[in-house]
DNA sequence: AAAAAAG
């Protein structure tokens, strides 16, 4: 049996390994170690849960043991898709290179320039960086690749789906070509595959069985709900939850609760702080701050129930969640996989429910299919079928303990969803963000046929400018139509 | 009926 003292690692490294308590290595790390540390590149197709991180970290601190940092002019480098990774990633690296001297910078947005650029001024030997920000820093000429002896691609398949491919080729072309690359992806995509035969040189090839994707580990359900009213698909979605919460009881001890919109994750958030519960949202719309200050909270066990949008979906290490409830069904299947995939670890059981409406069945049948299972159906727990609840929908207010028992009364109504005080955002600022879009990956294409264009106003002309200025009355929102 | 990433 392998263990991590023969895998050829610095004696500083390994005993940092020892100290968090670590003896055997993962198949991705007995696989990738050795031959990362003889130089060579690897190619690791491996899921986030399998010790991926280590296995790179861990031969990298080892090689740049030796040699130190220039001003301006990193050693080595690490790219991840999202903020939270990147940083994760730097916390690894302060767990193993404790007893180093080495140095790291964390180049990611959000955050101030200020301390980023003082210490690559004074030189770092590794660097992790989202490749938004790292660009930035290249192009104010603050930052030298040329040095870049190891570089990193982390969770390559996300950065395909977030579009990131164009930058990462770039950066592989700022670095030096007799760089070593190290190089993840949880599957091999045709233009992965490309990048892959392009940047790296003769691969050591690692490939590591898929995690399960329904872990015996993971117990999963799906609730299926009809809304009663149209309009009050909304606050019944919220209370469904509440109920499902609170029929896990003390076994739900803390829950990641994912939904597919920002504006849901705010919403949903909104609603259970209302109700008592102790939650809190992460997307990307929210300061960096906060986003760093919830995970943590969440990670310590100081915030029970963490909102989250999918940025929270992939990658992210936090032992001990013993629930997911997807409020909505992800619509791309690989999602439904990560999303669960945050409970159940480390030998832990985790329970996993998502609520499926009827505009959600097609999504539904995509994940049985890619996970060639059918999720248990598991019943609704607001009492009653849709049509007992329509009978008593006409008091649903003034019916309060029964749908949250755990919640402190008096039941406050929830109002989460009501008109937001913010303004309601506007065909303009859709234009001023695409505007803002770097690279012009998004722009519209070619003319779109547009024959009342607006001088003067280029391809960005708002929508609502072609439009008659009188509002049409908004079935959504008129009660009286709804039945 | 999407999120993420630079500011």
């Amino acid at each position: 049996m392998t263990t991590f003292a023969d895998l050829g690692l610095d004696p500083k490294v390994l005993s940092a390994v020892t100290d968090a308590g670590y003896t055997e290595p993962t198949p991705i790390q007995a696989g990738a170690i050795p031959p990362a540390l003889a130089g060579r590149d690897v190619l690791g197709i491996a899921q986030t849960g399998t010790g991926k991180t280590a296995s790179f970290v861990l031969p990298m601190i080892t090689l740049l043991g030796r040699g130190r940092a220039r001003a301006r002019m990193p050693r080595s480098l690490v790219l991840a898709p999202t903020r939270e990774l990147a940083a994760q990633v730097a916390a690894n690296f302060d767990t193993y290179a404790k007893n180093t001297k080495l140095t790291k910078a964390l180049l990611i947005g959000g955050v101030s320039f200020k301390e980023q650029d003082a210490l690559i001024d004074k030189g770092v030997d590794v660097l992790i960086a989202t490749p938004g920000r790292l660009l930035d820093h290249f192009e104010r000429g603050k930052l030298l690749l040329t040095g870049v002896q190891i570089m990193v691609v982390d969770e390559a398949d996300r950065m395909l789906d977030m579009g990131f491919i164009p930058d990462i080729e770039r950066i592989f072309q700022l670095t030096p070509f007799t760089r070593q690359t190290l190089f993840f992806s949880a599957t091999m995509a045709p233009e992965i595959e490309r990048v892959t035969n392009t940047f790296l040189s003769a691969p050591e090839k690692i490939e590591v069985a898929r995690r399960a994707t329904t872990a015996e580990s993971i117990e999963q359900g799906v609730v299926k709900y009809t809304a009663t009213r149209k309009d009050r698909q909304a606050s019944e979605k919220r209370a469904l939850l509440r109920a499902l919460i609170d029929g896990e009881g003390e076994k739900c001890k803390n829950a990641i609760i994912f939904c597919n919109r920002k504006t849901e994750v705010d919403i949903v958030a909104k609603s259970l702080k209302k109700y008592g519960y102790d939650a809190a949202p992460i997307h990307g719309d929210l300061d960096q701050s906060q986003r760093t200050r919830t995970l943590a909270a969440f990670r310590d066990g100081s915030l029970r129930f963490l909102i989250a949008s999918d940025v929270a979906a992939r990658g992210l290490d936090i032992p001990d969640v013993s629930h997911v409830f997807n409020y909505d069904v992800p619509s791309h299947a690989e999602d439904y996989v990560h999303r669960i995939g945050r409970t159940g670890r480390a030998g832990k059981l985790g329970k996993a429910l998502t609520i499926c409406v009827p505009h959600d069945e097609k999504w539904l049948a995509a994940i049985e299919d890619l996970v060639e299972k059918e999720i248990p159906r598991v019943e609704s727990p607001l009492k009653g079928g849709a049509k007992a609840r329509r009978d008593r929908d006409v008091q649903d207010d003034a019916a309060p303990a029964k749908e949250a028992p755990a919640a402190p009364a008096p039941r406050p109504r929830d109002t989460a969803a009501d008109p937001a005080p913010t303004a309601p955002r506007t065909p303009r600022d859709r234009d001023r963000d695409r505007d803002r879009d770097r690279g012009g990956r998004n722009r519209r294409g070619g003319k779109s046929g547009r024959d009342d264009a607006v001088v003067g106003m280029g391809d960005h002309m708002p929508a609502f400018l072609t439009r008659s200025f009188k509002p049409k009355p908004d079935p959504e929102t008129t009660e009286e139509t709804a039945d």
